[in-house]
DNA sequence: CTTCTCCGTTTTGCATACAATATGCGAAAT
DNA sequence: ATTTCGCATATTGTATGCAAAACGGAGAAG
């Protein structure tokens, strides 16, 4: 029997519907801050109320969108702050995973990350800047799970769909990128000899430099430093 | 005009339907495990599907309750290993809120938690359980809003909602007791000195103790080893 | 005795109709 | 001229009916 068989795809509706939404929002076709109407969208989509209201909801608890009652949904936007509070949380995120996978990595799955760089690479000499981006997710994503704590993965993942919604494509200049390589290798490095605190050190200062690109970015194109609507959220804290 | 004129409640009927079921959650009405059938509850909530069903999407996103497509809702069960795997994540988030909270906290603020403090130590001579446990969660909750991180709030009362369902009430011992007290004093005082090293360090010492006083129980009462059903969560990396 | 298949029941997913709430505009009053 | 009120319209919230999928047990085949 073959082993890694993947399910066959399931899809339920209102799933579909909340995949498209999140690919409209991080496509830049929804844009952060727009209004969703339920019946353009309805109409859009081709699908009925029920399924998309469902998509909605599914959304808001990924922090992608906002509902507010009576009035609607609006795609999330992150103000200046948000982001660096975000980098912040992300910093603590991925400094935690880079010890814990430094800790519980298997050979093979060192093995793994090393094959990724080393396609990584080729795609930056190659300068494929797309694959590049794929890659460079993929492997972020890879380091988190190898933490082996499910739930330390989907805080980060929930955290990244947030940024990924704002994706500045943060314009890489020739100096950056070729920085950003290194420390990447520099960090298949830190694994591959189990050291934890090098990892996560590897990581904080790889996400400084994403942080400032990024927030450099939203200077240069110039937008206030807080416009994100009022949060819904979840309440503070709970008897 | 008078300031401060609170808005008026308003009820949304699914909003109305999550908190209820939060409640039946957190009181253990409905057990961890529990399969969730829609037309029962719908009798028993005094609601039509609709509601019912977007609450369910609403519990979901905070983790309360696990959907599988096509079969229902359960309540979502935490394994031990889930157990440490919380406490993991939990550890590095308020780690992360002691740091921010000794930088940002105001002098106000840092009395707010003192007058806390002052009253659970109150609650704690008149051996008034409730009451501490309501004060101390207050605490750790504020500390983590002084850090000043509206996304690492989030994290935190996410994360804390689910541990909140399994409260275990630890049984806890007069020693014990009297370590989280003394422990909580410490907090305070690094708080108000600013040293962010010292608060996080005593966050992360207490919750230790939490952690294998819950563990503790858990082996107590026997439960095996991993009883969790699979999670839908979020997709592990997207595109 | 076990296993497979079929079919009725139960339960979930989706669509649509109806009710409640918000929004925007114009007229009337001050 | 400005504000307020009322109403028409648009949008969101809820209920319910129907379709599709899953579950469970009886009976047949091995």
């Amino acid at each position: 029997m073959p082993t890694d068989v993947g399910a066959v795809e399931r899809r339920v509706l209102h799933e579909a519907v909340a995949d498209r939404l999140r690919e409209l929002i991080i496509e830049g076709v929804l844009a952060p801050g727009a209004h969703l109407n339920e019946r353009i969208l309805c109409e859009q989509l081709q699908v009925s109320r029920t399924p998309l209201r469902e998509a909605f909801r599914t959304l808001a608890g990924e922090g992608v969108i906002d509902l507010m009652p009576n009035r609607g949904a609006v795609v999330a936007a992150l103000s200046r702050d948000d982001l660096e509070h975000a980098f912040e949380l992300m910093t603590a995120l991925e400094g935690l995973a880079g010890e814990l996978a430094a800790k519980r990595a298997t050979p093979a799955e060192v093995r793994r990350i090393r094959s990724m760089q080393a396609e990584m690479t080729q795609a930056h000499s190659r300068r494929d800047l797309p694959a590049y981006y794929r890659l460079n997710r993929a492997i972020h994503a890879l380091i988190v799970c190898l933490a082996g704590n499910p739930m330390l993965t989907e805080s980060h993942s929930r955290l990244n769909a947030k940024l990924q919604a704002v994706r500045f494509r943060s314009n890489l200049n020739r100096e950056k990128w070729d920085a950003a390589l290194a420390e990447h290798a520099a960090m298949v490095e830190a694994l591959a000899a189990r050291d934890g605190a090098q990892l996560a050190a590897l990581l904080r200062g790889h996400l400084a430099g994403k942080r400032a690109s990024v927030l450099a970015q939203l200077d240069a194109t110039g937008v206030e430093r807080d416009q994100s609507p009022a949060r819904a959220g979840i309440q503070e804290h709970r008897q």
